[in-house]
DNA sequence: CTGGAAGCATTAGATAAACTTAACTTAAAA
DNA sequence: TTTTAAGTTAAGTTTATCTAATGCTTCCAG
């Protein structure tokens, strides 16, 4: 059915250039292998293209239509390629990351910024999401990397994991936090569990998960009705809930970093240490990474390093 | 720099089964072919293109803006190609023809209408000019063919006639005619050089050029100065001034056919033969034509020939 | 946990192209 | 007329593509 394609070319470079000497200088070769191919090109498509004139060849209207086909593919070729290519010395082209949702909104925003400043020709697709997703888009190759909570769905995830290289990037110490007026008024300064399950909570889902997983690590107990007194699948929201002693919420501690550091957002604190959630960077074992992507995972980590996320509350935040 | 476009085939139908061995069945070679061309074909672009996972191919950035680019052209050359195919055995396709101004708007606008109703895949480009635009347009291939008054230009075409096929389709009677009014009250019914030079004239240009001419024909003689009532640039109007007992004016014979036989319009009859000016199908000689021009072709001689076009007023209209 | 089965990669050898060289044709220029 | 330039053709060579056979790895079944 298709012609061999890169008689294609050849037809380009005689039919710009009407001549099959000057065809034949463009391409490296001989007049003779240009006459050939050309003369092959039209027998697979059953097609005269040109007519032989004395020392000239006349385009048909079907050689018109051809060309018309073949050469926007070959000036975008040359052009897809070029910007291909020049990915390999300057980070260009679109990066796709993948991030859990609160941690995806809460840094990738500035850290984009920041990289852009750096290198504008990087644009960024983020896809913000949970773990399973996350990892089956890395698998299929819709993510050059991503950021996941591997901890949490180590076991559930399908697949195996050998096919991924898993290198942990910071510890979110997941706590459960209350104002340091909530904590005075609703529970007298108590961190008991029967204190603290009679008091009022913010949750993000309707199921209270996290609340959930938070009192079995910390008390081998389950909160069986946590009583939730407001609902919003947004961290900030909830850390905002808190300053208005609306009740406890689970959050990540290094986003409200200064809120606790002087005192205003106080931390549950039980004789069991914080729950710690390791985020670690996901990408394919085998993948050869880009230098786009090498420079911007690069970035990426200086930037969490310099936030700092975690060292000032606890001490285990350097993983492996 | 450009790779070797066939490999760009085989990335093709890599990255749309995700899969050596389906690749290999849908080009109907070995996997071990599809696996060597594709390794060829990341070298010479110097990119990875798939990440190899175990029994399962998953591409890189990369490969989705190769893709991106091949993806389209593939399919567009396939729908080309066969557009182009279908034209040899149904007419079909843009027809590029060429016609002298008066006689391609009097004629080609029914005649197309005619043609794309028994063929409606067919479309046209009507370029209506001089001989010797038409000529060159048809020599660079930008008109499939044309019909040219070849007499008045046979010596001054630039380039030969030699690679022209040229066959004389109709002999048009170029004649100096007037109403029936204009000939009893304004000439009374005399023909001789001095009563026509003494009359109104009606002209397609201010320079009289036809005019002249026909003087020239007819009398051996230089109209020097005409009275040039009117000047207009269409066949129709000047017929159209002369039945308004305007004047006289050139006209084709044969686009008056009812008037003049009615009487109503009088050509001023001398005793030279009338002008015949041969307007023939050229084409490149060596063109080999295709489905479409040649069934338009006889389309267009059969509708000339049922026109009857000259052949009522004078014995030499059919040529060779 | 062991033994196919399935998929991809690699090699060498076979096969099929693409290319080159050289001779020929033709038309235009000198 | 001779010369030149462009295109074509035929034959031989070179190059690249393909196949066949083998090995590797992972998955799955027994």
């Amino acid at each position: 059915m298709l012609p061999d394609i890169n008689r294609l070319k050849i037809f380009y470079d005689i039919y710009t250039t009407r001549s099959v000497v000057a065809a034949a200088r463009q391409a490296n070769i001989t007049p003779s292998a240009i006459s050939q191919q050309l003369k092959k090109l039209e027998v697979e498509i059953k097609t005269p293209l040109f007519t032989r004139l004395h020392k000239k060849l006349v385009p048909t209207g079907e050689a018109d239509r051809l060309f018309a086909i073949v050469n926007p593919f070959l000036h975008d070729l040359e052009a897809g390629l070029r910007t291909i290519n020049q990915a390999r010395t300057k980070p260009s082209g679109q990066l796709r990351v993948g991030a859990p949702t609160e941690f995806g909104k809460a840094f990738f925003p500035g850290i984009f910024s920041s990289f852009r400043k750096k290198y504008p020709e990087v644009t960024f697709s983020l896809t913000l999401g949970d773990p399973s997703v996350l990892l089956s888009m890395v698998r299929r190759g819709t993510l050059d990397f991503a950021l996941v909570d591997v901890f949490l769905t180590q076991s559930r995830v399908h697949g195996d994991l050998g096919i991924y290289s898993i290198e942990p990037i910071i510890d979110e110490e997941v706590v459960l936090a209350c104002s340091k007026n909530y904590c005075e008024s609703a529970l007298g300064n108590d961190f008991s569990f029967k204190r603290l399950i009679a008091g009022e909570f913010i949750s993000y889902q309707p199921d209270a998960m996290a609340l959930r997983s938070w009192f079995r690590h910390h008390f081998r107990k389950v909160a069986l009705h946590p009583k939730i007194v407001m609902t919003v699948d947004s961290l900030q929201a909830v850390i905002a809930c808190i300053k208005h002693d609306l009740g406890m919420g689970i959050i990540v501690s290094h986003m409200a970093y200064d809120d606790i550091r002087k005192g205003r957002i106080v931390t549950v604190a039980t004789s069991r240490k914080e729950i710690i959630n390791r985020i670690s960077l996901v990408q394919l074992q085998d993948k050869v990474p880009s230098l786009t992507d090498k420079t911007f995972q690069a970035h990426f980590k200086a930037a969490m390093q310099k936030a700092g996320v975690l060292k000032k509350f606890s001490g285990h935040g350097d993983g492996f």
